[in-house]
DNA sequence: ACAAAAGTGTTGTACCTACACCCATGT
DNA sequence: ACATGGGTGTAGGTACAACACTTTTGT
């Protein structure tokens, strides 16, 4: 029985992360160029090591680059063309992740040579890594319209504005402030702060924190949806 | 150069398959017995090959087992716990399907020992291919509330109240059919029939259709959801 | 006092929800 | 005629979308 096992053929295994970033102004992606190939901005990326999980692997990845932990990871797709990449056959499980850029700037690792693009002006990408940086970007408009998770590209404290701005350039369009505070406010997963942001806006605008367990139960929620009888929305 | 990519290990690639059905009553996911081991059910499930893409290798197998092709087919999750399975480490990438089970039992090739079960009624899986099927479920009930996925269940003409029968089994819940139906209608994805369903009940449903331009158009639309202004919803 | 961003209020509309009745047909 | 499922209609409430004005404060 083992047999059917030997007469299998195996392929390496990589993680591709898709790290995105959002500096107040436009929603970036952490892009690398690799000691092998040094002319070609790629995905930060490693290889599965025989102790790892995927998850595992993706997060020590991460953390070789930027330094950071506890950030915000998702497992994006499989990505298993049989040329994807034209040395080795290899396939590649790309995860996505949300980074606050605050907290990278002070950790990052000199190691690499890394720098955040805009994701409206991305320059070409080894291998299939645009096609992943496609389908994560789709992914995560996909998900922060259903899932309150734009929080994880901010600080702990940010102000309404600041959010709008994210959801602006996350979607490149431009929420209405009064509404877009209205939803954000109703849901109850903001904390107002006593303190203001100065320096930014004359008046100056609150500062928010998320009120944690309500954010980790309504995720847990979310992510079962059982649609109340009739809430099909399509 | 390459030197990198020697150093590596190499592990087996498996995809395992989450194949849906729906029987007019409950949903069911279709499990086997493998020749290796007799004693437990599992998902269908193969191997990579060299030549083959990780759709390309989930659709072979799905055809192995059921002969059908035009199946609709979407990547899961890819499973790596060094653990998962204890004979060789293998990492899985999970798709979940969904197939008219008509079409099925006519197709179905008998070298394997297959079986529907009721998704609320299930027996012990084959490592961690219990969680595969939850997560497949949750998947399944997020994307049928999100997009119109559902017909891939019924045959080509079915009733409304057997759609809304199958909505009633996907999310354990009873739909208002009066609301249902004209939900349903307001897309505008249906073709009404001539045609009436006899001998199921006195009076006889009309049979309806899907408009196949509009799911399409539908489907790659919902697929790039930019929300207009305001339109996120949690 | 003025400019620039922050913050709040209103109203029409569309959709969702809850609920009740009539219709068609096989027995 | 009656039982069984099929099909439609209505009204109240909620939430969304569109839009305008006031407030604060640094210069």
């Amino acid at each position: 029985m083992v047999e059917q096992y030997k007469q299998q053929h195996p392929y390496l295994v990589a993680l591709d992360s898709i790290i995105f970033g959002f500096d107040g102004e436009s929603l970036k992606v952490l892009l690398v160029k690799r000691g092998l190939e040094e002319q070609t901005w790629s995905l930060m990326g490693g290889w599965l090591q025989p102790d790892e999980s995927l998850e595992q692997a993706a997060t020590r990845i991460l953390f070789e680059l930027t330094g950071l932990t506890n950030v915000y990871l998702e497992q994006l797709n499989a990505f298993g063309d049989p040329q994807r990449d034209p040395i080795v056959r290899t396939v590649s499980v790309a995860y996505f992740s949300l980074v606050k850029v605050a907290d990278y700037a002070s950790k990052l690792t000199e190691a690499f040579q890394a720098r955040w693009f805009s994701i409206y002006d991305l320059p070409p990408l080894l291998f299939d890594h645009g096609d992943m940086v496609d389908l994560a970007i789709r992914r995560l408009r996909y998900k922060a319209a259903l899932h309150p998770i734009g929080f994880e590209l901010l600080p702990e404290k940010f102000t309404i504005p600041q959010l709008k701005k994210l959801y602006d350039a996350i979607y490149n369009t431009e929420f209405d402030k009064r509404n877009f505070s209205r939803k954000i406010l109703s849901t109850n997963l903001l904390i107002k702060l006593d303190e203001k942001q100065k320096g930014f806006s004359k008046r100056g605008a609150f500062f928010y924190q998320v009120d944690m367990p309500r954010y980790q139960q309504l995720t847990h929620s979310l992510l079962n949806v059982i649609p109340s009888p009739d809430a099909i929305s399509w």
